[in-house]
DNA sequence: CTGAAAGCGCTTACAG
DNA sequence: CTGAAAGCGCTTACAG
């Protein structure tokens, strides 16, 4: 910048304006000439202005960070993209982290933005509690946007889809439809708000039709392919097998598809399978999964909105909650 | 850090030591006291370094960047969390960005390391070209990783895979085990380097063997699961349709198989079909896939080893090239 | 073994 | 409309 005042023949102060014109709230007016010259000047030395410092001097730092569970499962692509796509309008980059669904990897996470800090976060909290974005939000100040209708904090935005609901009409849709009274589930870990969400949902549903779930029709797992393969594979080997199984993400459920499958059995005549999620392999297998669409590049938009209009001031009064609805896709496997 | 060395009883420089006592190369002793007092002050506060001060004063900014076409596609999953892995294992971020496979986003990349410096970037690039990286490493001495056997940058760092050989092989099966003669390929545009190279070994396979490609068998698409869907519709309504399709990618070999399969062919008898990369859905379609894996998760292992190398001056000789081998998986599709 | 001081590259009151 | 100066939070010669 100073290679470029100097040929300029103008002050550091002055290309300083030209550049961040929106930073200087004061509005402090260039004229035309000046602002030509130095402009010029930019563009021959191709001059880039270097971000760290303008994070040590001025309040804004330009990134923001984006935890998730795990890139590698399909449903928070759509999400990641939308987040991406929304910063880079904003000329902001993305600091992605995975959790691995480990506090402590969630923890570490909060940790890294206290030392490289952003002007807000996405995140996807599966331990992480109330208190502990208090403690972020209080270090920091930054803007946080939140998946999740169990984050209860009073100023991040929550997005959240309807799953509870959603869950306990696609177990009704099994009794009532599909006359299953048999019926397991295949869970990841209870510890997780969104398995005591869709696991309850479960329950209620079986409960409301007066059928009782024995507890080795419940299985717990984690939210893998493979965990859905072992699943069903011991759920196959009860003496008194389910007719169905209500799985609480597509990874499982298309784990437990291909295992009955090359187990010899058929779907959905001899075991019943849903999903949760609509990943778009969920139409590839065969027969395509029975299940329910959540909308993750929707969430992503309204996550990153929510988040961009309090970066930018245009927002900053209390929590608000969006609530996207999910749907119920009937399929073949079901 | 004031506050810590107030508290402390000591100076910054001496906090400063304490707490990046790798940086300073000149290696300055520290009394065991001092170091204990000052370690306390730090956890009691719960003080968090600034990094960004660190990178506008020191040499290390403590962060990667890493440019993928498209974070939808699941080819990439492994090669980004075996990068994420190694990185966290420094202690490092990673910034993500896609390219779209657009020439304009890949620039656009290269231009946020300007204004963002990072100690080094993965780039899968599809545009950029030796020179465009040598414009980056001169204005930046970045150190760079990439991928793609077309990068010949006498200082980047190159894993590869061996696709063109691997191509060859697959269509040369096609040909005679399968006794196939009317073969078409579905390609993603020739601009790219990787179609190239699949292309080429397509077209010398087929002509190795005496067999004759019309124009109309080589179908240009993009990289989706949507545009196998077109390519195979528009390839089954020629008059005189393929036996068998060697498709650029999976995911347009897993939507040539669905279209395939609606508009009531049957894979393989009627027509068979060959993938690229062994994603994992891969083995969740029926039939099976049948394709040439590459390895992701090792490749990016390499990537961000070598990447490190250079980060932590542990090399810094010339470019080096490590082949990944693909693996032809024979399952059902072909 | 420890400290005082300069400076990384910016932005922003303050002054004119 | 423009400039001189202070300072963001660190690291690192330099001096002792």
């Amino acid at each position: 910048m100073r290679d470029v005042a100097k040929a300029a023949n103008v002050s550091q102060s002055t290309v300083s304006r030209i550049l961040s014109p929106l930073s200087s709230k004061s509005k402090v007016p260039i004229s035309e000439e000046t602002k030509g010259k130095v402009l010029a000047v930019v563009k021959e030395l191709g001059y880039q202005p270097n971000q760290y410092a303008r994070s040590l001097r001025g309040q804004k730092n330009h990134v923001i960070g984006m935890l998730i569970a795990d890139i590698s499962n399909p449903f928070y692509h759509p999400m990641v993209r939308a987040v991406q796509d929304v910063a880079s309008q904003y000329h902001y980059g993305v600091m992605i982290a995975n959790s691995d669904h480990l506090y402590e990897k969630e923890m570490l996470f909060c940790e890294s933005l206290l030392r490289r800090p952003v002007d807000g976060a996405i995140m996807i909290p599966y331990h992480l509690t109330d208190d502990d974005l208090q403690d972020l939000k209080a270090r920091t100040g930054m803007a946080i946007s939140a998946v999740g209708n169990h984050v209860q904090h009073p100023e991040v935005d929550v997005i959240y889809a309807d799953d509870t609901k959603a869950s306990y009409e696609a177990v009704q849709w099994l009794i009532e439809k599909r006359g299953h009274e048999r019926i397991a589930m295949i869970c990841a870990s209870h510890k997780f708000p969104v398995i005591t969400r869709r696991y309850g949902a479960f329950q209620l549903a079986m409960q409301d039709a007066g059928l009782s779930v024995p507890p080795e029709y419940v299985v717990e797992g984690d939210w893998s392919v493979e965990s859905g393969r072992r699943a069903i594979a011991s759920l196959l080997a009860l003496p008194k097998p389910p007719t169905a199984v209500f799985a609480a993400s597509d990874t499982i459920a298309i784990g437990a598809l291909a295992a009955a499958e090359e187990m010899n059995y058929r779907v959905p005549e001899d075991i019943a399978i849903i999903g949760f999620d609509d990943i778009p392999a969920a139409s590839w297998v065969r027969p395509q999964l029975t299940t329910i669409a959540q909308y993750p590049g929707e969430m992503g938009t309204l996550l990153a909105t929510a988040l961009f209009e309090r970066i930018r001031g245009e927002y900053n009064g209390p929590s608000r909650r969006f609530e996207v609805p999910c749907r119920f896709f009937e399929r073949g496997s079901a």
